[in-house]
RNA sequence: GGCGGCAUAGCCAAGUGGUAAGGCAGAGGACUGCAAAUCCUCCAUUCCCCAGUUCAAAUCUGGGUGCCGCCUCCA
């Protein structure tokens, strides 16, 4: 199995750190909105990989955190007259309810920055000590030109970054690179004691601290999307390796963005869809459809046109599952198998290997969707082909049954797979005749 | 200014050296009381343009053009 990693910009072949077990971490949400669109593709792609390790036979620990300390849900929360704490709690619920809705697992360990806030002190503590990181005023910062690595994930120097600087320059700061890891107070903000006074988290010190406590040094695989590379995840590497923690992650995979109008959609361009309102007009399925049609490291745009035609593809699939399922239920004959059966069965197992080989390869799941495709058309040619149902038939469309389980409980697009409820008289008839 | 990505049929989209998957739409046919569904056939001599490497390139190299992203909170 090979996985793209932003590391090295290339496939590499994937051996977890443990035979057995793989550990991931995927960057969650900050919790002050519904999450939108854009939110929900590195959800069910991360999601869909975890599940094709499952497929493979690993064991995996998945880990996704809530940002639930930010500025974002402090200034939501003035807005609204609420706790902030009370309004991240309210979002990661809303959360749950469209990452649900998604057929996205929930992860093994969901953790919050607000119960890890002791970890998050020591860790900052190790950093100044050793270091890599100081105090001004009520703030802490971690000087990046300690850190002769800084900008090995997103490739690029420091001194490329500074000719684009656009922030404002704090001259309080070493280096204008620098960036918090500890914000001291302010008045009405939630803060925590610390030694550096009452305050808050920075952004990305949560990550370096509840991936180490969770998974540990050198962990599988960080995912997220693509503007996590830098600062966030370059970031994280830094703090996490200029504390020892080395190497952080192994595997850095980055989902590419949903767009509109080939634009990338985003909070700040204000071209978002929250999921509950695309939930509103589409079924979830086709959401979760639509997301796993093109490879997860390509812009995939967004309307509503492009959904009705996922609609349709997945109705695809879903009609072939419904048709063998009827046949299935058909009372069994006597007699000989039909002359198809070996030659299906067969064709079932290649399309095993294909499902694999493109999954096998940096989580294709495009392909992957196009041999779901064959197999809908295959069973299609085997249940409508003429002639009595056997005992033996049936085990073919049994073996075809467990294949579409398989390809399901990776995509996860089937979320119930109807019964023949409404079983046709004419195709019974057309079955026996 | 620095760094990176993409460009494949009407649309969506796989495909990193061996002669263009799949889906949607469209055309014809089979089946069907009609319809739906399903099946069969057809639908890119060609992969943005130019040059080069090679027996062979959508795939590699160089140069263009166009679009997008990151460098600031963002999945």
């Amino acid at each position: 199995m090979e996985i793209y990693n932003t590391f090295t910009r290339s496939k590499e072949e994937f051996i977890p750190r443990e035979q057995d077990q793989v550990s991931m971490y995927v960057c969650g949400p900050t919790t002050y909105n519904y999450i939108h669109l854009g939110n929900a593709r590195p959800l069910v792609f991360f999601d869909t990989v975890r599940r094709y390790l499952l497929y493979k036979g690993y064991k995996v620990n998945y880990i996704q955190n809530f940002t639930d300390v930010d500025d974002k849900i402090i200034n939501r929360a003035r807005e609204e007259k609420m706790d902030p704490l009370a309004l991240a709690r309210k979002y990661i619920e809303e959360f749950f309810a469209d990452s649900d809705a998604l057929n996205v697992m929930r992860a093994n360990i969901h953790p919050k920055v607000s119960e890890h806030i002791n970890e998050i002190i020591e860790l900052i503590e190790y950093l100044v000590a050793q270091g890599h990181a100081y105090q001004v005023d009520g703030d802490v910062y971690f000087a990046v030109r300690s850190f002769a690595d800084y900008g090995k994930l997103s490739g690029r120097s420091l001194e490329d970054m500074q000719a684009g600087a656009r922030v404002e320059v704090d001259l309080r700061k070493k280096d204008p690179m620098d960036f918090a890891l500890w914000k001291g107070a302010k008045p009405g903000e939630p803060s925590w004691q610390s030694p550096w006074g009452n305050g808050r988290p920075g952004w990305h010190i949560e990550c370096s601290a509840m991936a180490h406590k969770y998974l540990g040094d050198g962990f599988d695989i960080h995912g997220g999307g693509y503007d996590l590379i830098f600062p966030h995840h370059e970031n994280e590497i830094a703090q996490s390796e200029a504390a020892g923690h080395k190497p952080f992650a192994r595997y850095w995979m980055h989902n590419g963005f949903i767009t509109i109008n080939q634009e990338k959609m985003s909070k700040s361009l204000g071209n978002f869809f929250l999921v509950r309102e695309i939930l509103d007009k589409f079924p979830p399925d086709v959401v979760r459809w639509y997301l796993l049609s093109t490879h997860y490291r390509s812009p995939l745009d967004f309307d509503d046109e492009k959904l009705a035609v996922a609609g349709k593809g997945l109705e695809r699939i879903k009609t072939a599952v419904r048709l063998l399922y009827e046949a299935m239920a058909f009372p069994a004959s006597d007699g000989e198998a039909k002359t198809e059966a070996k030659a299906f069965e067969e064709r079932l197992s290649s399309l095993r290997n294909e499902f694999e080989k493109a999954m096998d390869d940096d989580f294709n799941t495009a392909l992957a969707t196009s041999v779901f495709f064959e197999l809908a058309r295959e069973v299609n040619i085997f249940v409508g082909s003429a002639g009595r149902i056997s005992q033996r038939d049936k085990d073919s469309m049994e073996k075809a049954h467990l294949l579409i389980k398989d390809f399901n409980s990776v995509l996860g697009v089937l979320r119930k797979i109807k019964q023949p409820a409404n079983f046709c008289w004419r195709q019974m008839v057309q079955m026996t005749s």
